[in-house]
DNA sequence: GCGACAG
DNA sequence: ATCTTGTCGC
């Protein structure tokens, strides 16, 4: 199904694709050296249907800004929690198909197996673009953990009965931590250490937060900011 | 029935 | 997610 089609979806159909794509994750260990990285985001305005997505590419592991896209997009599928993906893949995809060099890796703003089918965001987009990726959100949505020490680095598995489905990782000291999990084609151990070489200071790694602050510029600019109204209410 | 609930 | 002023803590 490509993701143009997800707006038709009711939220039943949806779980049911979430089913079949959960047959087809792979997560293991990304035998490639990683010598760019990415990160995507999305950015709109709650009282429109305009999305903006976004992706910064950058070196690795010195994180050099090498080159971004972006796209605009519409979507008629509601926010619905743990149907995140039918709402924002489509534009990121588009934003993806628009990049020259695709990095070797993707972080997304969100979950990767720490989902209760193990299909966040991540996971949905790295399966259907074919490409290594890693959630980092900044809220949990499944998964029970204990709290991480208030320590840079400290970590906390998270669960699902037994499983293991992601990491909760103290970025920053006195901040509440970040929540990763592996999307596709990387392993738990990998997406965690991936991360914590993308922190620079600041609670959100820089691929996400970087490609946060590049839509919310190109929202800003197209004058979808704010205002509940138009010019010509 | 009640609480939880990525962005 | 987005909007938005002040405020608390390091």
């Amino acid at each position: 199904m490509h993701p143009s089609e997800y707006e038709h979806l009711t939220p039943a159909q949806a779980i049911a694709y979430q089913h079949e794509l959960r047959k087809q994750i792979n997560i293991c260990p990304l035998e490639k050296q990683i010598t760019n990285i990415a990160g995507a985001d999305i950015s709109f305005n709650k009282y429109s249907d305009v999305v903006y997505a976004g992706i910064v590419v950058f070196s690795y592991p010195d994180l050099k800004v090498i080159g971004t896209s972006t796209a605009v997009g519409k979507t008629k599928f509601p926010y619905i929690s743990g149907l995140l993906a039918f709402r924002e893949v489509p534009a990121l995809l588009e934003a993806w198909q628009n990049l020259k060099t695709k990095p070797d890796l993707l972080v997304l703003d969100g979950q990767g197996t720490a989902h209760e089918r193990r299909t966040g965001i991540a996971t949905h987009f790295g399966l259907i673009a074919d490409v290594p990726t890693i959630g980092s959100a900044k809220s949990r949505l499944w998964g029970r953990f204990e709290e991480p020490i208030d320590q840079p680095f400290a970590q906390s598995p998270m669960f699902d009965k037994s499983e293991l489905v992601g990491i909760a990782l103290r970025s920053k000291r006195n901040c509440n931590p970040i929540y990763i999990s592996p999307g596709h084609k990387v392993s738990m151990e990998q997406s965690v250490e991936i991360i914590k070489n993308c922190i620079r200071g600041y609670r959100i790694p820089e691929p996400t937060r970087q490609a946060h602050n590049l839509v919310n510029k190109i929202r800003v600019e197209a004058g979808d900011n704010n205002s509940q109204t138009n010019m010509f209410d």
